[in-house]
DNA sequence: CTGTGTGCAAACACTTTGCAGGTGT
DNA sequence: ACACCTGCAAAGTGTTTGCACACAG
């Protein structure tokens, strides 16, 4: 689907700055930063717009951030797009990709009487097959 | 055990505001923020004295980190020092409150080839038990 | 005594807000 | 035409750094 079907389908403007970001994001491999995003777009947007431009990808569940010790905030396509299940994150303590495993879904956990559960957040940290490669 | 042994134990020197965070931390049975610590201390230190001790606390692993959203910031007691199993947090949609589960001990999830894993951190968002009496 | 912790001021990075003007539908 | 998106400037927040002094071991 591209990037301005989906926004159609949300009943969002068809902007260019949230089409380059789905577009970028959509075309990646892994989970990317702000600023990776900013690079790879074409037309130079402000912060300020990029910041608004998430914000609204994210509340309408078109792309996801994924946060590792507060520090990287990196962007993906979101469950809703992909459909898929809600899977586990992968970030590399070498290169400090982030990745969705999309093949690996969250497990379920019991939780003690009266707590309720509404989403689970997996994040596993190690190194990844091309960092260990080059080990 | 005290905080003026775990610091021993580390071979840390042992100064007001490291045992300070220490005691409240281990005294209390959530996870709390640096504001929520600082409150809760009788000598009134300066923010970057506690963001030394805890990056210290936290390398040591006498305490660890647990981030929402990139939001809330919370510290509660190490495995290392509570003996338990590495367990999944809690956080409270209603009350923003962070738990340690220690009863959920992590799940462990079998990576593709090639990746290899060394810390998973399970994060589980909901209602607590409280909150949902109040309904 | 010596290395390390502390407090203060200032820098920093990331993110948000207000406002005027431009753009999509 | 109108709502909403954009860019700029500025403020806000959480965190880090440099430096002089104080303190623990």
């Amino acid at each position: 689907m591209k990037a301005a079907e989906i926004l159609n389908q949300y009943k969002l403007k068809r902007t260019s700055c949230r089409e380059g970001i789905i577009d970028v994001v959509k075309s990646s491999n892994q989970a990317l930063s702000e600023n990776q995003i900013r690079e790879r777009l074409a037309g130079n947007y402000d912060r300020t717009t990029f910041y608004r431009s998430f914000k609204t990808l994210v509340e309408h569940k078109i792309i996801h951030k994924i946060i590792v010790d507060n520090q990287f905030v990196k962007y993906a396509l979101d469950n809703t797009i992909t459909k898929k299940d809600n899977h586990a994150h992968f970030y590399c303590n070498e290169c400090q990709t982030v990745k969705c495993m999309d093949a690996i879904p969250v497990k379920q956990y019991h939780l003690p009487d009266g707590y309720s559960d509404e989403e689970t957040e997996v994040l596993i940290k190690g190194t990844c097959a091309s960092c260990k490669e080059q080990e």
